[in-house]
DNA sequence: GACGAGGTTTACGTTAACGTAAAGTGCTTG
DNA sequence: CAAGCACTTTACGTTAACGTAAACCTCGTC
């Protein structure tokens, strides 16, 4: 795959009360199973932004739900920079003018006919993959192999 | 989107008996919308395999349908080396042996799971868009446009 | 026979999304 | 206090998937 392969995602926290908790930069790597490297890119991009303690980066509740949303969009296939557009207009919403927020219903509904263009790429492939699975079964079974 | 964003797919044919014509370079790019250079570079990387007559490549209705899965497999976010490892594999079944059939069966199932997983991350992804789409529109109903 | 519309090869360029290496900072632990 | 661990910045490297340009055939047609 070119998009990660999916790892958990919801972290199998302990069940301390997420609220308010912080996190360092390890913390969260570890947790989605991507790299430093990779989330420091992403604040670079502009889709996260952490305080600082001295030198180090605090992640905060909020920023975890930012990393967890923008790796959710990359596996289905969203840029990075479409993920910062819509990410961002999201929190300029509150006092952001009439055109940003037409603009942004506009790139929603987009995404939502994506995602269906998808839902259906995705029945058709289920498809074609059950059909390829069954004649392999088939030549395996006249192998003399039970499958 | 880094993926296609999506066309037809489906190009809308002509009636034509499908079965047993021949396509020029151009015909499909214009039906899949890409460019005859894609369509080169995917012959290049061992997913498509056209007849020359004399210099120029005609495709047949095979060649067609692989270009059409090739594109769903990327629009999915399958890399072309995962999209050529089954297809190649699908048409080296028939004689292909036991370890190579079970190998495809292996990769089957790692696909299906994949596809569930973009199912789930479909959902999600829907629900936060439609709640955004009810804040903007919220917003914009409290600066008196309608929506 | 010039020309334009399609096709061809070869080859270098580009972009996104990180990887990787080097060199430094700061804590805490034996 | 040295060692180790986790963090930092800077910067160059890498890969996939094409784009783009140049230079060349080969038709049908004006």
């Amino acid at each position: 795959m070119t998009q990660p392969t999916a790892p958990a995602d919801e972290a199998s926290q302990e069940a301390l009360p997420r609220q308010h908790r912080h996190y360092t930069i390890g913390e969260l790597a570890r947790m989605f199973e991507v790299t430093p490297r990779t989330i420091r890119f992403y604040e670079q991009e502009g889709l996260l932004a952490p305080r600082r303690e001295g030198q180090k980066r605090i992640y905060r509740e909020k920023d975890r739900v930012r990393l967890k949303l923008t790796l959710r969009g990359k596996r289905l296939g969203f840029s990075l920079a479409e993920i910062r557009e819509v990410v961002t207009m999201y929190d300029a919403m509150p006092d952001g003018n009439a055109r940003q927020l037409w603009r942004l219903l506009e790139i929603l509904a987009d995404k939502r006919d994506n995602l269906e263009r998808q839902l259906e790429d995705i029945r058709l492939m289920r498809m074609e993959i059950d059909d390829v699975d069954h004649r392999a079964r088939e030549v395996l079974r006249s192998l003399g192999h039970e499958a």
